[in-house]
DNA sequence: CCGCCAATAGACCGTTTGGTCTAGTAACAC
DNA sequence: GTGTTACTAGACCAAACGGTCTATTGGCGG
């Protein structure tokens, strides 16, 4: 039974979580170090090129995150709307949890730094692995792969989107009303 | 004729455009005094609080130019459609200009630095701003204010996913396929 | 026991940060 | 003229930054 997460996880997953509350040049390396509980010597050893490194690890390991949620929400559903209300409901949930203060953890973590193009390129491959599982599940449930990917594209935006007005609002009912902005009220 | 703009205003504008591309972290005060060609001095003579003080005049500047182009979009459009998509074209344009490196121009440089919730209650506020331009016109073209204000919402949202997704791909594309997305293929 | 290497540990460094403070200047009132 | 106010100008500072470097530890193969 090994329950302790590696030295390496634990780096990630502070990172991840500090960059979503205060952004990449917002995040003191000392404050990642602290959080984790890791000395310099270690970040360096797992991540030669210090913050930008783990700035991707963290992406990376957050777009997995997502996937997962994804995966959870789609598995059983019943068909498209279904599968992005149950996506959309957990996120709610999720954010309530995170009291509202983080970014969109999709891409809250991205864009910044000196190295720009770096971490575009790293946002670019994240997305697209997003948009890529929900396609799956759309092709799935009897779309076309071309209507599969534009679905899904489409709620990838309109996710984006929301998360960031109910931060600004600090209230989660944008993300559960997302559904009916998209396809519509449910008919009875 | 006074053509030179005032030192308060080279120095929002310089902000703008810098917090916009680096973010408010990632940007030093002496670029922007650089920029500006404005000495530290009269920074704080016009910004008291500094930097933070800048932000939200970068922010409020920004979001009047946002409702100068939603003006210009809904002020002879027909319909609702005709009025986003003008808007979409019009941003897609200015994408084009900004060489797809800046961040969204609604949301992008808020968010970070120490002074949390400050930032969140500038965002908010001019989100409402924005939001309530475009009910007005929702409003001018026949739709009851709930209407309005929901499809302002739907809108802006789409707007705000949409500028994301086309950052990371470098494509201006995604702005113009909104209105599509949103309110379906134009029929025949 | 030794040798080896991955990993840990943190002191240290040069640079840059946002912010303060004093001095100087231009325009107007009287 | 003098006084006053609004603004410009930039030297200066303590603190924090990301990153480097040397030393040490722990565990496994031999």
């Amino acid at each position: 039974m090994n329950d302790e997460p590696s030295t390496r996880d634990r780096l990630v997953q502070a990172a991840t979580r500090l960059f979503r509350q205060r952004g990449y040049d917002g995040t003191g390396l000392t404050e990642i170090l602290t959080e984790a509980g890791v000395p310099k010597g270690s970040l360096y050893h797992h991540f030669p090129d210090g913050k930008a490194d783990l700035a991707c690890a963290a992406a990376d390991w957050t777009a997995s995150e997502i996937i997962r949620v994804i995966d959870d929400s789609f598995r059983t559903a019943p068909d498209w709307r279904h599968g992005v209300t149950t996506f959309c409901y957990k996120m709610a949930k999720l954010f309530d949890i995170l009291e509202s203060a983080d970014a969109c953890p999709i891409f809250g973590l991205l864009f910044e730094g000196p190295d720009q193009d770096r971490f575009r390129a790293q946002a670019e491959h994240s997305f697209d692995r997003i948009i890529a599982a929900a396609t799956r599940y759309g092709e799935g449930l009897g779309l076309t792969h071309e209507a599969a990917h534009d679905a899904a594209e489409t709620f990838i935006i309109g996710f984006q989107g929301s998360w960031t007005l109910a931060r600004t609002r600090r209230k989660s009912d944008v993300l559960r009303g997302l559904p009916a902005r998209l396809y519509g009220p449910l008919t009875a």
